[in-house]
DNA sequence: AAGACTCTCAACCGCTAAACG
DNA sequence: ACGTTTAGCGGTTGAGAGTCT
């Protein structure tokens, strides 16, 4: 019989709405489970996994579709991601009316932008001629809470021994004196050949609520202002990415890193870019130049 | 206006764990 | 205890819409 060949037939793709209602039906009548059964009882072509997908990512009551992340939900995000690595399906858990797939574009779209942040950071100070070409619109939503930093040290007895994850920046309390570097200022300092009009041009504060709410204290670091000559892996070196390794989305907290001496390593620093708030420069006072130093 | 580029999102795939017979 | 099925998870891909040049 021909039944059977129609029977193996699996439908793929883009969800029709009477499909959605049949799922929708068998749902109301045996609740959100025997997804294979749908199947086999020829009520859809789709497979019990495609089926429990469309449920879970679509049709689910309370579901915020459509809606961008808050700024309270990427900051969760960050700060969870941070917490358990790319647990996804927990990190929703904290996240009503978000999925798993929600979050993980979420994280996934961010990595990208920060990636090609820096891919044009390096071909800017190759080329100067592309002008506008690459020119990418950096809209980073990260609150301003995550400031990103570097730990030089922080206060009297806490030295960073384990420097690779600085964690989430939290500037907690007035007692607790994280000494920071404006990655911009940094990224001047060390790179000479990056192109911060980029960053500086195009990084607009996407919530100015919290410019007004949230100053972040600037401390200097004598060390690193003393030794800015250390030797940096450059943006323009090719072999760049062999120190960083791969400019990949996993990979991607793999940044120079300061230790508390001032001198400089390669390490995993989780927030690094990751955490690139795009209001960070707003809020932060120049260092004092050497120059001015003294 | 058109092509290139980027972003978002839905859906698929492969793998593993849990449940079941 | 073991094999099979089902559910769940994370990674990846591709379509379509939006933006830029």
């Amino acid at each position: 019989m021909h039944g059977k060949k129609e029977q193996e037939h699996v439908r793929k793709g883009p969800w029709k709405t009477e499909e959605d209602d049949v799922l929708l039906n068998h749902v109301k009548k045996y609740g959100p489970r025997d997804w294979s059964s749908i199947r086999s009882k020829g009520l859809l072509q789709r497979t019990g996994k495609s089926c429990r997908l469309r449920w879970v990512n679509k049709l689910r009551p309370n579901l915020k579709n459509g809606c961008k992340f808050t700024t309270d939900e990427e900051r969760t995000v960050i700060e969870l991601q941070e917490q358990f690595g790319n647990k996804w399906a927990k990190i929703a858990s904290h996240l009503p009316g978000r999925t798993d797939n929600d979050v993980k574009n979420f994280w996934s779209s961010r990595q990208k932008r920060l990636a090609r942040l820096l891919k044009i950071s390096s071909s800017s100070s190759t080329s100067k001629s592309h002008k506008n070409k690459n020119k990418a619109k950096v809209s980073l939503s990260v609150p301003t809470s995550e400031i990103p930093y570097k730990f030089s040290s922080s206060s009297e007895g806490e030295t960073s021994s384990k420097p690779q994850s600085c964690s989430l920046p939290c500037i907690q309390n007035s007692d607790q004196v994280i000494k920071m570097v404006p990655l911009l200022d940094l990224i001047k300092s060390e790179l000479p050949n990056f192109d911060t009009n980029y960053v500086e041009q195009e990084f607009t504060p996407f919530d100015q609520s919290y410019k007004s709410t949230e100053q972040i204290a600037f401390p200097q670091i004598p060390e690193l202002q003393n030794d800015l000559t250390f030797p940096m892996p450059r943006v323009d070196d090719q072999n760049l990415f062999d120190v960083f390794g791969p400019l990949d989305s996993s990979e991607f907290g793999m940044v120079p890193f300061f230790e508390p001496s001032g001198s400089c390593r390669i390490g995993k620093m989780d927030c690094f870019f990751d955490d690139f708030p795009e209001d960070m420069f707003d809020n932060i006072d120049p260092p004092i130049s050497p120059s001015n130093k003294l």
